[in-house]
DNA sequence: CTGTTAGCGCTTTCAG
DNA sequence: CTGAAAGCGCTAACAG
């Protein structure tokens, strides 16, 4: 009823009141060197006492054809990548960035089938890995607005990336010796959409994936050993949650022979191998070795703590939201750190 | 130079193309009843052939009024908020919502001072916790589109809540026994920024403070059995991450005498003092019962598992975001589960 | 079912 | 410094 609200004035409802063009309001609130800083203070103070918050910003955006929008296009739904804390760090990063430049995040899905809700109207697009959906993908590639990937790339587009398989290459060989029964527990690796070993299945595009680069470290640490796995002790799991970490976890656990060395796509894989072996008596390490990759908090903070792969993810979302806006074209490779936790001592 | 670029049409050159009105164009994309589905079959193709994605977003929402962007307010940065399991359950139901509705996502920082950034372009805003910045919270109150609020309140608008004080008890309850020293690790209770005991500091406005509630309830629990604990045995910890919830555990467990209950207002906290107290080699629950907050996943994973309040931060989501987008004006109030975990086993 | 047109609210150029 | 006016791209009312 006697709600106080806001007047809905516009800018040239105001023009008329203070009895100055528009173009004067106007200049008041976007351009200060275009009046005197005298008109200015008595319009902008008018304005407050009008109740009017400045120009329109739906007219500005569609006049200025900026918004002050970033959009965030994920992996993966949004629902699903927030509950990564990988994931989580990064949006962390972005928006610290946005945030002091004054930007706006926009979630975007990453299995949407189009860019066209949004396109028209943000300033820029940061692609934290490649989208679930490949028309999107493309839709990103076609449009004109600037872009920076993360975890992977495309043509002409700066992206930020760490060196996967080195990163993974360093911390397998932390865990693993010439006599070892080794597994290893990747995260999409195959077309599947549940948890099972890889035996024969074509691998998903190099290009495009993260975690064949970090099959590729593992393998090579293991066989630089003269050890070697094999493809019935590979498993995928279809996305990075406890519930398919479990499922592969007990599978390793129960495997004949038992592996005595399990490296992890993932801390979460790695936390929930953790667990399970607890839960079954394994010793970690004595029995069990076990490397995780990410560097999350909880990785650091169990016990045993995971040997792991630090990767800054807070600082990906700096560069990336950072390079976006300053429109560099130049794309990055962060380094990462090897956490050498009590999961992977190698002293019998 | 020949990137595939996406020709920059307007709905008006297609018009021109086509040989027809731009109200056709416009009723093809807008309003499939006001053209036969044959010419709009046409249209819709030829705007493919075209590059034309449809009408441009940015004059739609200044036409329209109407953008489909809904802006979820957080309670904090965006930068803090998203490290929180909690908030990060949240945002996945309302997304989850958004995503079914077809509309997106804008995260907005609580401690903004002024809404007018987003205001005049977004359709509705979520808010989830008081937000930090006061100012923020009467430009809210102030305008007139659609709000939610979640766990707390505002005058004449819709809001979803869990009856933290009855939840508080009923897990204190769990815990507490006659003789038993206890103390309180809480969130925010008094205006400090450093972890602290609050002794007789003013406790922040019950009305804005969930927390405040929790402490009625583990009071009353406390009071109830013939107990009772002191202002020197309640800890304020100013935001709910581990370095404070640390710092507050180490305080609990070296204070004299030693608490043997611990109660606290989240299951971050009492998932630090359970790891501080087993470095400590303090038994839980033998020596130290432990009761949490949230139910979130990991407080649910650790060993021994916490004793905590379930709320269903999803289905909090869920429901703001259904109600904010049904228009309902009746404000909810969600049940919760209490969870007896390991960590404050009664039975000595 | 189609075409014409006013105008959403603003910015910016240009002439004064 | 001010005022007039074009037009960003679209929608919806209205007349046909």
């Amino acid at each position: 009823m006697t709600v106080p609200n806001k007047r809905n004035l516009t800018l040239k409802d105001v023009a008329l009141k203070l009895g100055t063009s528009t173009a004067t309001i106007s200049n008041a609130f976007n351009r200060p060197d275009q009046l005197s800083a005298k008109k200015r203070k008595f319009i902008l103070e008018a304005c407050e006492e009008l109740g009017f918050s400045g120009p329109n910003k739906a007219a500005q955006i569609l006049r200025k054809g900026k918004s002050n929008i970033i959009a965030l296009v994920l992996a993966d739904s949004i629902d699903y990548m927030v509950t990564d804390p990988v994931a989580n760090s990064f949006i962390e990063g972005v928006s610290k960035v946005l945030k002091e430049e004054g930007k706006h995040l926009l979630l975007y899905s990453g299995d949407s089938s189009t860019l066209t809700d949004v396109e028209d109207f943000v300033d820029g697009f940061i692609c934290y890995g490649a989208p679930r959906n490949n028309e999107l993908l493309a839709n990103i590639q076609a449009q004109r607005k600037p872009v920076v990937t993360v975890d992977f790339n495309l043509v002409n587009r700066p992206s930020v990336n760490i060196d996967n398989e080195t990163s993974a290459y360093e911390v397998a060989s932390l865990a693993v010796k010439p006599t070892d029964t080794v597994a290893i527990i990747g995260l999409r690796l195959i077309e599947a959409n549940t948890t099972c070993r890889i035996y024969d299945s074509p691998l998903l595009d190099l290009e495009k994936c993260i975690t064949r680069r970090r099959l590729n470290g593992f393998t090579k640490a293991i066989e630089e050993t003269g050890n070697s796995v094999q493809n019935d002790m590979i498993w995928h799991i279809p996305e990075n949650n406890h519930k398919y970490a479990k499922q592969a976890a007990l599978e390793v656990l129960s495997a004949h022979p038992r592996p005595n060395v399990v490296l992890c796509m993932s801390d979460l894989v790695a936390i929930e191998v953790l667990y399970c072996a607890t839960a079954a008596n394994i010793k970690v390490p004595e029995e069990l070795r076990i490397t995780g990759f990410d560097g999350i908090n909880e990785a650091l903070r169990v016990s045993p703590s995971i040997s792991t792969v630090c990767q800054a993810s807070v600082q990906k979302g700096v560069s990336a939201a950072t390079m976006l806006l300053s429109g560099v074209k130049e794309s990055v490779v962060l380094p990462c750190e090897i956490k050498t936790g009590e999961t992977a001592a190698i002293d019998d």
